[in-house]
DNA sequence: CTGAAAGCGCTTACAG
DNA sequence: CTGAAAGCGCTTACAG
């Protein structure tokens, strides 16, 4: 260790500076690639810092800069498989550039108006990802008003920038399959009852769905809509309970493939057989959907994080800031279950 | 705003000692509740801090201090469902202990070489968790060396405590339940041919397997050991490989759950039942698991990141630094699959 | 092209 | 119990 490394024997600036002779503003000047360096005197530079294995403290830089090349990323929960794939794609373009990925997880309205009153106040990152979490209007302001530059995911909320997919679209694409197999009695699997989050997609889902439905000229019997709380077993429930009915329906649209699996586990259960006695779609192009044998509305998950992390990069990197909310193309992919 | 706040319009620590008619450092103490701080002087600066939104800027204290309450976290990959349920507990115990959580994907040996000496020169975390991920002697001696403590979770490095389960146990475990079914010919589905990581999980896994048929009397038979990569496809793939052997095995063994999907998907397209013509048993309790009928040796995941990350949180705060490897119990759900 | 110096917003002995 | 001052390790005008 060389005698003036710092508290806890890293190498510092100053160590470079003596090891190539130079003052510290010329050490990180040439490290950061900056104009106005000789050739050779960087090279000696370079050197130096190379053979110190120098890293700048980031807390040191971060402070000096006021940037600190964090990004903020914040889910419902993380053990899921959509939050996952979000992640993945977020991850992988934030390393690539150079950010460092911090997360969090904001699972109700309270911890959403604390997460973001915290991070606000800390000014901890320079930019931040909200997905799924809708933000209401004391919030959206809130971010407005701070240094973070703010993309979303998932949902749009008018004040920044989104990545979305068209949800009611995704509604009609899925009833518009089922009644091309000959399906008029279709069924539904949407959302929460009692969302506390206001989360706007399975609405958005019902939507489509009911209009598609309405515009075929087929009446919508809210007996078949059930509630499945985008979980496997809520899936099942529901899925149980529209088997149970007297004119059950020969199709069900599931609005995420995971209620799908728990649908078609329902389905199997009661001797009855998919597609032949209940046929299902889902949404998401889950992993296991191939495997399920399971139709279903991909929205490639993955690339709302990558779309969503890039955005924020070039917002950071100097683009300009437009109300953009940027759409991801569905894709229907069918299978076995329909 | 008020006049003195910093360059971004947030209230920095002397805005509050002039609202409160303190020194910067007594605003310091009476915010972390350090003691020597008159009650009513606390109260004062609390009341001042609340009213102007302050928090303390993180890089300023991080500097200052020399302690970041970061935790960095890095798995090999982010979109699967056993790291994301690591993931989750960990993220559940560190913000409650209020630290953040930075995550880095870290595919290949490479990678993590380059993640580990990046990491440590520059020290941007108290602490480490790395997930799966197996070191080297070189790796492990670059990590002692830093400030970071470090707990390794999946794997065992020697030098750091660690989260595991008993993998040559699960191996065991498996082949004895399916044993106890009536089945004498087992094949297995384990990890990859060629890791470049050296994940020794597989490999403990099928030593369990290949000692508990030995001493059952049964011989191992190299044609019933398939590689599947993890992943449903690949347990697909390997299944379909057994299931066109003469004389295949009347169960298999798959040492994760979504191998043991893909298995049964394969064994369904054979036109064949599970488990009438072929038994399968999976390991990780994934969600699926249950809807999907399949027994599997769950091993707590989400437990693993919140075991790991407590254990390092306690490190932090001062316990002592024991060579503890924690092992995770491991149940064995029965459900229709065997 | 390079360096001296101020400053980023905190924490931490030290003195009283 | 409280405050003045140094210091954390960088970056950034500014001067030359």
């Amino acid at each position: 260790m060389s005698a003036s490394s710092d508290r806890r024997g890293r190498a510092t600036i100053e160590d470079v500076a003596a090891a190539a002779a130079v003052s510290v503003a010329t050490v990180s000047r040439s490290l950061r690639g900056l104009p106005n360096v000789a050739k050779s005197t960087r090279d000696r530079v370079t050197d130096a810092a190379t053979s110190l294995n120098y890293r700048p403290h980031p807390s040191a830089s971060r402070l000096a800069s006021g940037q600190t090349r964090i990004i903020e990323i914040a889910v419902p929960v993380l053990n899921s498989w959509y939050f996952s794939e979000v992640l993945a794609g977020a991850e992988a373009v934030l390393s690539e550039c150079g950010y460092s990925l911090s997360i969090s997880a904001v699972a109700s309205p309270e911890e959403r108006e604390k997460f973001i009153r915290d991070a606000v106040a800390a000014d901890g990152a320079d930019g931040l990802i909200m997905v799924d979490l809708p933000l209401d209007e004391l919030e959206a302001s809130v971010l407005a008003e701070s240094r973070m530059r703010v993309v979303t995911a998932g949902v749009e909320s008018g004040r920044f920038e989104s990545v979305v997919v068209d949800n009611v679209e995704i509604g009609r694409k899925a009833v518009r399959h089922l009644f091309e197999r000959g399906h008029r009695r279709i069924g539904i699997l949407s959302g929460q009852s009692d969302d506390p989050l206001h989360f706007t997609v399975p609405g958005d889902r019902v939507v489509g769905y009911a209009e598609q439905l309405t515009s075929f000229g087929i009446e919508v019997d809210p007996a078949l809509s059930c509630v499945g709380n985008f979980s496997v077993d809520g899936g099942k429930e529901s899925m149980l309970t529209l088997l149970r009915l007297e004119d059950r329906p020969t199709a069900v649209f599931a609005i995420s493939d995971e209620m799908a699996f728990g649908a078609m586990a329902a389905v199997r259960e009661n001797q009855l057989s998919v597609p032949h006695d209940v046929a299902i779609i889902g949404v998401d192009g889950h992993d296991l959907s191939e495997v399920m044998g399971l139709t279903t509305i991909d929205q490639h998950v993955e690339d709302h994080g990558v779309m969503a992390a890039r955005r924020l990069v070039e917002i950071l990197e100097g683009a300009a800031e437009s109300p953009l909310h940027l759409e991801i193309e569905t894709t229907l992919v069918v299978r076995s279950s329909t």
